[in-house]
DNA sequence: CCAAAAGTGTTCCGTCTACACCCATGG
DNA sequence: CCATGGGTGTAGACGGAACACTTTTGG
C-alpha cells in the first residue's frame, strides 16, 4: 500500500435494501427482525457488508438475490448514510438501495427462511438505526420517479389490469385519481399494450389484461402519469 | 469488536466534491491536477478520506471548507461510487457531493494554493477515475432541482439582476428561454424581491437588483421555473 | 445619435380537470 | 335481477408558449 493511503483509516461499508412490493392495493416493504447484535430483535431492512471483491452495487445485488431468489430485478441507489453513530457497534457507512419486485415472484419459503415479512408502509414499526430514514428517502425518490419513468410495472405481474395499475399509483402517491383521466393517459402510451386476455379474478364482468412492451418503450420514451 | 463484524473487511471511504460556480454567463466547476499518485497530474475533483471521527457529510464539509474558506455553503449528496477498480491504487469507495458557491466569495489565493481552476462545463478535460461520471450525475441532479428549488441563488451574489438569473438558468439547462415569460414567473414569487439598487456594470441604462428573501420563502414555498 | 441591454402584456393553443352513465356477468 | 367492478367522452378552466416594441443612457 502506497504512502498516500497509509495514514488513512478504513471503515466498514454495508448495503441496505428497501424492497418495495404491491399487494392488496397497498404498497409494502420487506423487513425482518435482526438476528444478531447490535440491535438483535429490532425491525430492520436486509443488508450486508461490501466485500473487497465486489462493487457496491454488486453487493446490493448479492443481498437481494440471496434474499429473494430473483435474478433480474430493478434496483437503484438511494444514497449513502454515514453518521458516526448510526451503527451502535462499529463505525459502518451504509449505502441504501431500493428494489421493486413483483410480490408473486418472491418465493415464500425463502421469505420464511430469512424471517422477512411484508409490511404496509403506513403501518411501519419503529426500526433499527437509520433504516426508517432510508425508507423515507427511498419512498420520496419513488414518488418522483414513478411519474416519469416506467418503473411501476416492476411491482406488477407481467399481465395486469388498468385498475391494478391505477391502485398502485394511488398507493404510491397517497391520493386517489380520476379513472377516466388516468386511462386517457394510458391510451397515449402505445407501449402499454392491451391483450386479448381477460382477468376475472376481481370482477364478474372481467377486466382486460395489459402488458408493458419494453421494446416499444425504448423506441419512443414518452412516459407521463 | 464483536464477532459480528470481525469476519468482514474494512474499506477506504472518501468524498469527492463537484463545486459549481457561475461566471461570464457560464456554468463552471472547480477542478485541479492531482498532486500525488495514483493519477498524479490528471485533472480531478477535490476530495479527501472520511475519518473515523466525522460523518460522511462532515468530511465533505471539511474538504469544501479547507478548499474554499467558505463557511455556510450549500451542499448535497450526489451518490456513492463503488466500483472495485475505480481507484487504481487501493479499494476506495467514494461519496460524491455537489456544492454551489458564488464565485466571488471564493478567495483566489486559496484557489492558487490548492492549484484549482474554474473550468467551463462544455469544455471539460478528461478526468481522473470516475470523476467525469460524478460530474454528469451532479449536473443531472442540478438540472432537476433548479426548476423546483431555490438553489440558483447560491451561485449568484446576494444582489443580482434578473438577466443574470436568466442567463444562469439558460446555462444550466443548455437552452434559451423567453425573457418575458421568465420575468412573469419571477413576479409570481414574492420572495424574489426587487431592491431600489441599480446595477450599471452590464448596461448603460442599468438593471434593477433583486434579492432572495429566505424567510419569505420559508413561509410560502412555491418555486417553479 | 445610436448601440446595447432593460423592461413590459396579450393572444392563442394545448393540456389538465371535473364530471356521470351504461355494460357485462356471477351469484 | 341486482350488486360489483369495468369501461367510456366532453366541456370548461388553466397554464405555458409565442411574440415586438419602447426606454434609458454612456460613449
Amino acid at each position: 500500500m502506497s504512502k498516500y493511503y497509509i495514514e488513512h483509516q478504513k471503515i466498514f461499508v454495508s448495503v441496505d435494501c428497501i424492497i418495495f412490493g404491491f399487494e392488496d392495493n397497498q404498497l409494502k416493504i420487506l423487513i425482518g427482525r435482526r438476528q444478531m447484535d447490535p440491535g438483535c430483535g429490532e425491525w430492520s431492512l436486509s443488508g450486508g457488508f461490501v466485500r473487497h471483491d465486489e462493487s457496491v452495487s454488486d453487493a446490493a445485488y448479492r443481498v437481494l438475490n440471496q434474499l429473494t431468489g430473483i435474478n433480474q430485478l430493478f434496483m437503484r441507489q438511494v444514497g449513502a448514510f454515514g453518521n458516526i453513530d448510526r451503527d451502535p457497534g462499529e463505525r459502518v457507512i451504509s449505502i441504501a438501495y431500493c428494489a421493486l419486485i413483483n410480490v408473486k415472484d418472491y418465493d415464500k419459503k425463502l421469505m420464511e427462511e430469512h424471517h422477512m415479512e411484508w409490511v404496509t408502509l403506513n403501518d411501519l414499526p419503529p426500526m433499527y438505526s437509520d433504516h426508517r430514514q432510508m425508507i423515507e428517502q427511498a419512498l420520496q425518490m419513488m414518488r418522483e420517479k414513478i411519474k416519469t419513468e416506467p418503473i411501476s410495472f416492476r411491482l406488477l405481474p407481467k399481465l395486469f389490469t388498468l385498475t391494478q395499475l391505477q391502485k398502485l399509483y394511488e398507493a404510491v402517491n397517497g391520493e386517489e385519481v380520476d379513472k377516466r383521466n388516468f386511462r386517457k393517459r394510458i391510451k397515449d402510451m402505445d407501449f402499454i399494450e392491451k391483450t386479448q386476455l381477460i382477468d376475472k379474478s376481481s370482477s364478474k364482468r372481467g377486466a382486460a389484461l395489459y402488458r408493458f412492451n419494453t421494446k416499444a418503450y425504448n423506441e419512443e420514451q414518452k412516459f407521463k402519469l
